[in-house]
DNA sequence: CGTCCTCGAGTTCC
DNA sequence: CTCGAGGACG
């Protein structure tokens, strides 16, 4: 249809008929599934509507459906911090689990009638959409549950994902939940047109819809079909809108909103409940246009939802239930040993390739020598295997009438592969060690990646391939090394561009700007992980208070026991460790200076011990569990006979039975602000 | 002394 | 993700 010879006027009404009809279309399509037009059809409106929006600039606005692609994607893949953190669900995957899980909330609620909402798991990208007043702002990956990338620009390209919502019914602040997949449909459209292009083909449409959102340019993307279904809320404003009651409610709201939620759900009551549907599914698995992992079961009532909380990272009132892992099997064709950061030997077997749960397995750990006796692993078996939790591939048993005569034991070598130093394996222990310490190519190795790593320096690009490189150069002994390397060294090694080697030189240098606890645990110090490393920049505040300390004030640290306290002052005794330590400060690593936290013998509430329970009506536990140690308080989990104060919040249950029990002081919130403010006015 | 829980370490594939 | 070890607690 030519736009030409139309007014402005006219052109800005036809304009406006033209957005809301495909959207109509689309919201149809996706969220009602009851689509009215033919893809020819919807392919003339948009082509109206682009011919028109470029005859007259004026009427493009960012939510036109024409505007999906060609945002820019400057900020493409940069971190996003989640306002709420986007948390994984706990995995039950037997009969008994799923039982225990209702058990376990009927007892917590103390009722016997819980209803449950359950829904398909499904197999795609978990995913933030932020809506400022009913505009899509951001678009994030799930990351590590604090902070995503942000994909926004390709996730525009998703019809499905609205761009705007309605706007009497958007709320001020909205992020919406929810998983970006591809159908399987498309998923095998898209795979034989790559053969085709004699391009390579995608193992599963998970691996195919991961790789689409990780497009730089969105117009691959979009040619990519993806889709979205909405399963929950993250951070909100509910201004002028009322919070629905149930997840349900909370779904049916969303669809309202325009977002697709997927009509394979139920509601349910009790265990037998939970399984029936978990049986359904499973049942229609195959049939289903996209593949899911497994079901999840949600206690459907918000407020009890709210009443059950969390346990460390994962929400009690949920639970997914997986689907058996796939299970293959294959030969063992080998069985190698690897050398890890602490020299720790492991064995791992050498797989003849095999297609299992969407990936290629060529490799399996055995974990240690006893594993492998246990599993009566030998070489030349024939062998089942799996993804354990859907990833890590493991050997689950030998199949022991295909053995052949030939087949091998495996022995662990009395010397180092890597280094020829000799291999012990201590008294009741399970792992076998090279004693090479840092004489081994290897541990060298491994311990700058790990000195390197996220959590630790956050030195992005100093790989595998480029370590190995460098260590076996002879170019990089220890850390320090490391802020000496210049571009124009690094552009000498082989597939090292100009380009990568001053990125990795920057890498390297904004690294120098870190935290104390990042730098302690950069350090590698055995049995110092990252909440050790935490706990201990947190008590000493100070490096050199870390590095004075002997055994007895180590013991002072939370959770650090004897054989920590001594791994720790083992570590810095050590002339060299020192000295590395020494030129990584000359180099210009540095950090934030604090003062040490009140040691435990010191504060207002010094030696006291605390047990939070309920909510609090102006603070999280989190908040209530800083300020409390803060002035030397210990806030322990569960109330015992040596509990001082239980702090009771709403809801509060078994805790306060207990301690009423045991004639423990009870504080409500109001009395434990006035405990803690007495203390503030001290030094 | 035993049990429960948390943390550390090693691991696979793309 | 899984195993093993260390630490806290009863």
């Amino acid at each position: 249809m030519p736009a030409a010879g139309k007014t402005p006027g006219s052109a800005a009404t036809r304009a406006r008929q033209l957005r809301e009809a495909i959207h109509a279309h689309d919201h149809r399509y996706y969220v009602l599934d009851a689509p009215t037009a033919s893809d020819a059809e919807y392919d003339a409106l948009m082509r109206e509507l682009i011919a028109l929006e470029h005859e007259f600039p004026a009427l493009l606005t960012p939510d036109s459906p024409t505007q999906r692609v060609g945002g820019t994607a400057s900020d493409t893949f940069m971190p996003v911090v989640h306002r709420v953190p986007m948390l994984s669900l706990n995995n039950a995957f037997t009969t008994e689990e799923v039982e225990a899980f209702d058990r376990r909330i009927r007892e917590t609620l103390e009722t016997d009638h819980v209803e449950y909402e359950v829904e398909p798991k499904f197999d795609g990208l978990a995913i933030g959409l932020t809506y400022e007043n009913g505009s899509f702002v951001v678009g994030a990956t799930r990351g590590d549950g604090e902070r995503g990338e942000n994909v926004t620009a390709n996730l525009r390209t998703i019809s499905a994902i609205p761009l705007a919502l309605p706007k009497a019914l958007a709320p001020p602040l909205l992020e919406v939940r929810g998983e970006v997949l591809m159908l399987k449909a498309d998923f095998e459209r898209l795979n034989a047109a790559q053969r085709a292009k004699d391009q390579r083909t995608f193992a599963n449409p998970r691996n195919a819809a991961a790789g689409g959102l990780r497009q730089l340019d969105p117009k691959i993307t979009a040619s990519r079909k993806l889709t979205f279904f909405a399963y929950g809320i993250g951070a909100v404003e509910w201004g002028k809108v009322k919070p629905p009651p149930t997840h349900g409610a909370l779904l049916a709201w969303l669809r309202t909103l325009h977002f697709p939620v997927t009509g394979e759900r139920a509601k349910v009551t009790g265990a037998d409940g939970l399984l029936r549907f978990y049986k359904t599914m499973g049942e229609r698995r195959e049939s289903l246009p996209f593949e899911i992992d497994g079901v999840v079961y949600k206690v459907d009532d918000l407020a009890l939802q709210r009443e059950l909380g969390f346990v460390s990272r994962a929400p009690r009132f949920a639970i997914a239930h997986k689907f058996p892992a796939q299970e293959a099997t294959t030969e063992v064709t080998g069985i190698d040993v690897n050398v890890g950061r602490t020299g720790a030997v492991t064995p791992i077997a050498r797989l003849a390739p095999v297609f299992v749960g969407g990936v290629t397995v060529t490799n399996a750990t055995l974990h240690n020598e006893d594993e492998v006796r246990r599993k009566d692993v030998r070489i030349g078996d024939t062998v089942v295997v799996r993804r354990a939790g859907d990833v890590i591939p493991e050997v689950v048993r030998v199949l022991l009438d295909k053995r052949p005569r030939d087949a091998r034991e495996f022995v662990m070598p009395a010397r180092c592969p890597e280094c020829g130093s000799a291999i012990v394996r201590l008294e009741g222990e399970a792992v076998a060690r090279c004693e090479g310490g840092l004489v081994c190519p290897a541990q060298r190795k491994q311990a700058l990646l790990h000195f390197a790593s996220r959590r630790a320096m956050d030195i992005e690009g100093l790989g595998e391939k480029l370590v190995d490189q460098l260590v076996d150069a002879k170019t990089v002994r220890t850390p320090a090394d490391l802020y000496n390397l210049s571009a124009e060294a690094l552009a000498q090694l082989p597939r090292m561009a100009d380009k990568s080697a001053a990125n990795v030189v920057a890498a390297i240098d904004a690294s120098r700007d870190t935290t104390l606890a990042r730098f302690v645990y950069a350090l590698g110090i055995r049995h110092v992980g990252e909440a050790t490393a935490k706990d201990l920049a947190l008590h000493f505040g100070d490096l050199d208070r870390l590095i004075a300390a002997d055994a007895d004030a180590l013991l002072e640290v939370n959770d650090v026991g004897p054989v920590l306290a001594q791994s720790i002052v083992r570590f810095f005794a050590e002339a060299h460790n020192r000295q590395v330590i020494d030129a990584l400060r000359n180099a210009g690593v540095h950090w934030p200076r604090r003062a040490p936290r009140a040691a435990k013998s010191a504060g207002r509430l010094a030696g006291r011990a605390f047990v939070l329970t309920g909510t609090l009506p102006s603070m999280t536990r989190d908040e209530a569990q800083a300020r409390i140690e803060a002035q030397g308080g210990k806030v322990a989990g569960s109330v015992s006979k040596k509990t001082d104060y239980v702090v009771a919040g709403a809801t509060a249950g078994s805790k306060l039975a207990r301690a009423q029990e045991l004639g423990v002081e009870i504080l409500d919130e109001s009395a434990l602000l006035k405990l803690l403010k007495e203390g503030e006015g001290q030094p």
